[in-house]
DNA sequence: CCAATTGTTCAATAACTTTTGAACTAAGGA
DNA sequence: TCCTTAGTTCAAAAGTTATTGAACAATTGG
């Protein structure tokens, strides 16, 4: 089972700055970020919303190309498209994740340590 | 007479990429970056809608604190806060606006030349 | 098998955004 | 003064996005 992915140039930029022009979205991306290497479940996500909420975010995100998706067990390892990212538009993703870095309006993602994950 | 701008610390982040996340705003800005130095008034912009579409997307970028509405006798001259987003969100406008330069899909404001401006 | 965990889907609603035309203001030129 | 040009404002309509809860599916562990 995967889940539906823009190829890397089908990626369309007033999509994603409409995608990280959200700061519920904004805040995913800057924790992606912050973690990068790390792959993370939707689970951790839960201080900038509801489950369902999450999903849709989550899911907007996915579907603009900014993350991907993997499924294991009953889990979605989300990360970073960055490579991708990076080669569509160069800049772009480091210079809103610097940006979002100082932005103390945006919502956080709690102190709270990363669960380990099951496989 | 002066129109209403955001301070340079007052800009957000969340609302400039949302604002540039509309094809239109974009290609607005595509074009204020094309000709910086030249101050725009609004009807450089038609190609791109009607007038009353117009300043409300020149309304828009306004406000977010994207570009700079001088009034001119009866023009509003229009620039890019590029100093300002420079300064508040390092490399963002430049990283955009190379990435807006090679789309395709965005629409253009047309080969017409620049009309002379009056006082 | 059963229960718990993880996350999605659906439908409803609320809230916002975009687009439009008609009416308007303000300045400049004849 | 009257006409034109430049742009705004307003209200309506249309479309889109965000948020919610209830129900669902899939996997895993006991």
């Amino acid at each position: 089972m995967t889940l539906p992915h823009p190829n890397a140039d089908q990626i369309s930029l007033p999509n994603v700055l409409a995608v990280l022009g959200d700061p519920t979205r904004l805040a995913i991306v800057r924790y992606l970020a912050s973690k990068e290497g790390v792959a993370l479940n939707c689970s951790q996500f839960l201080d900038l919303g509801s489950k369902t909420n999450l999903s849709y975010h989550l899911a907007k995100l996915r579907e603009a190309g900014v993350t991907r998706a993997e499924v294991v067990g009953t889990n979605r390892m989300i990360t970073l498209r960055r490579a991708d990212l990076d080669a569509r538009f160069p800049g772009l993703l480091d210079s809103v994740i610097a940006a979002a870095g100082e932005d103390k309006a945006l919502p956080m993602v709690g102190g709270a340590d990363e669960i380990e994950i099951q496989a």
